[in-house]
DNA sequence: GCAATATTCGAGCGAATACTCACATTTCTC
DNA sequence: GAGAAATGTGAGTATTCGCTCGAATATTGC
């Protein structure tokens, strides 16, 4: 099996090289949600994209070069939510910064479940890019921090837990139809609050 | 987008016949397990059940025909787990039957969590067959019986949220390596239990 | 033993698809 | 405005992969 190369292959300079590119990771991820990772062809970016095949190939070297920088951006931008979460978490109670983390974690996975399904399991059989391990790891030393700093035991393998058990169930809350973003918060606290007490 | 054909072509009579048929079953499980569904090939499904491709295709008219026969064997397997475990749940406390039930939902993932994951993804792709489709929704029934039986409120949403969430803890554990069943088990208890209180 | 039936085999076909390249067009620089 | 640099194009190539088919081999029933 041979190793797809999935560092992007040069940034765009100009404007519209930019948008070219934009557009590229938006078909990708519209096609993602509307039929999964099996319906996602180079080609059939290229076209509801609205380029060329050979414009796509001039900045991504592979489909899973999209499918990673799709990754990427999505895994910055929790990142950036979650870490605005914990940022007076010393100044204020367990549960108003829990709380503030599912709304986080739920706001970035409810409304395009499919997507987010496909990326996690897309996560699971590519070689990430050192940038994206990098936000992972991030990820997980902030709910770590988190939970060491109001003294849960075993604060690794709990944040790891509660990643992955919200995870499936958001998606699965989204997949099923929901949208109601407070009912499913209120749950997600819920299983939170109980799991950690 | 062409519709697969997913039902079995026939089914074997010989021996040697369902011996391929099981060779067949076990070599796909073992190539999602190690490299998941994008190295899943009809081709190499033959080779590794060491039986030729025309013989695969005597049996499976497709390679998501074989993806859907492995479900619903799993599937099947975990409906008789659960269904043993709420066997005698009116006349045991809610915690025994729950740890019945967990330790079920432990058992049936933990071992092989990329191919859990695999098939999970798969499954929300593929257009299940009756049969497969009948066993989720019992499994689904069994959790929901099982919760009403102890006035749970909202038991179908609970029974999502907790099947989801539980899904996804079991298999985020089993990919980070963890192989302690009892372990991974006492955890469990503590989310569901939580959840629910 | 002999026919009927079941099973196996694997070369190879056709379609899908990842990706290239030589050339055209646009934008930038000065 | 002229040259350079960046960007866009899409027909075409190479490969992978799902799947068929006709012929060979094994098993069963009488």
């Amino acid at each position: 099996m041979k190793q797809a190369q999935i560092n992007p292959r040069k940034t765009p300079k100009q404007a519209r090289a930019k948008a070219s590119v934009q557009a590229i990771l938006q078909a990708a991820a519209h096609i993602l949600e509307r039929g999964g990772l099996e319906t996602l062809t180079t080609n059939y970016v290229a076209e509801v994209a609205g380029v060329s095949i050979g414009t796509l190939y001039q900045y991504y070297p592979s489909k899973e070069a999209i499918l990673t920088d799709i990754i990427r951006q999505k895994r910055a931008r929790l990142l950036e939510d979650l870490q605005a979460a914990t940022l007076a978490m010393r100044n204020e109670s367990f549960d108003v910064t829990l709380a503030k983390l599912l709304r986080a974690a739920v706001g970035s996975q409810l409304h395009w479940p499919k997507l987010s399904k496909a990326l996690e399991y897309a996560e699971s059989f590519l070689p990430l890019e050192q940038e994206t391990r990098v936000l992972n790891e991030q990820i997980n030393q902030t709910i770590v921090a988190f939970l060491e700093h109001h003294q849960v035991a075993c604060a690794p393998v709990a944040a790891r837990d509660l990643v992955s058990a919200l995870r499936g169930m958001i998606d699965g809350a989204g997949l099923a139809g929901e949208t109601d973003a407070q009912a499913l918060f209120e749950r997600a606290l819920r299983l939170a609050r109980g799991y950690l007490a």
